[in-house]
DNA sequence: TATTTTTAAAGAATATTATTCTATTTTAGT
DNA sequence: ACTAAAATAGAATAATATTCTTTAAAAATA
């Protein structure tokens, strides 16, 4: 990764439409540079994938929400088996393992209050396991950054 | 948003970079259909952006850290300041002013604990007004979802 | 039910971009 | 300074996006 290479993802990131002639241009190099080295950049797996960002609101999932989950019991196995159960959720998006006040991490979308209620009393306090759950309901996205802040 | 469109956006979550011929072969249309219909969900706002999603690890950020983060003082003026200076630094990837045990929720990323000790110390604990600051560090990524649960 | 209006889709034509290939230049190592 | 390797330029080709015109389907109205 030289500096090339960074102007190359950062653009991307931003956009990851923007084609290679525009790339090109804008750090004055032909297509063919560009080319090999956003290819270069998939290969070795810096670049990792595309996806389009959607509105979450506008499609209708109107709550996020995290939640910290405390276990009862933290062997490997017992660790395993929630982290299997818990991928299933489509609700659930991310689901970090952490070190800290608590065991686990998760973001949830719902559409409104009640399926949220519905999926912490079905789906989530339903596993076996679970000591303790804390929800924090986003009232304001105040920053949600296209850009990691490459070193 | 009917069950086409449902599709379309699915398969861009999916793959960002997939062509508007391959998404009118999967789903038995024309690319003409399917070209107006993407440019409908973007003009509309439902697809927001796209995006390359990079490597955090390979581009040298060993470390992402959830902080979550109590105010002394509350009123909006108070809240509007810590937001718009939390929003400055650019290890802060994503801010969420949250209602639960605790104000703002921040993920953070990191080149090693070293730098994380000086974000903590020298920015976020540097900020008037801050009266807690409580850090779990993701050990693993259990679920990361490309997908949001479209209802 | 017939008729009009609107919307969606097909098919073909064009414009743009990605991709490949060959030749040239630059860079790093000896 | 010389050699080998890597990076880039420029041109040619392939693939895709985009536009345009025509046709079909669906919805609304009388």
């Amino acid at each position: 990764m030289d500096k090339i290479d960074r102007s190359i993802v950062y653009l991307l990131q931003k956009d990851g439409k923007i084609t290679i002639k525009e790339i090109a241009e804008r750090l004055n190099l032909t297509t063919t540079p560009i080319f090999e080295r956003v290819k270069k950049l998939e290969r070795e797996g810096y670049i990792k994938s595309y996806k389009a960002i959607l509105d979450r609101k506008k499609i209708g999932l109107q709550l996020m929400v995290f939640c910290n989950v405390t276990l009862n019991l933290h062997q490997t196995d017992y660790l395993k088996k929630f982290e299997k159960d818990i991928q299933q959720f489509p609700e659930v998006v991310e689901c970090y393992h952490v070190a800290g006040m608590f065991d686990y991490l998760i973001k949830i979308y719902a559409e409104d209050m009640e399926r949220y209620q519905d999926f912490l009393s079905n789906k989530l306090a339903s596993l076996e396991n679970i000591s303790k759950v804390q929800s924090s309901f986003v009232m304001t996205e105040v920053k949600d950054s296209t850009y990691l802040p490459i070193p």
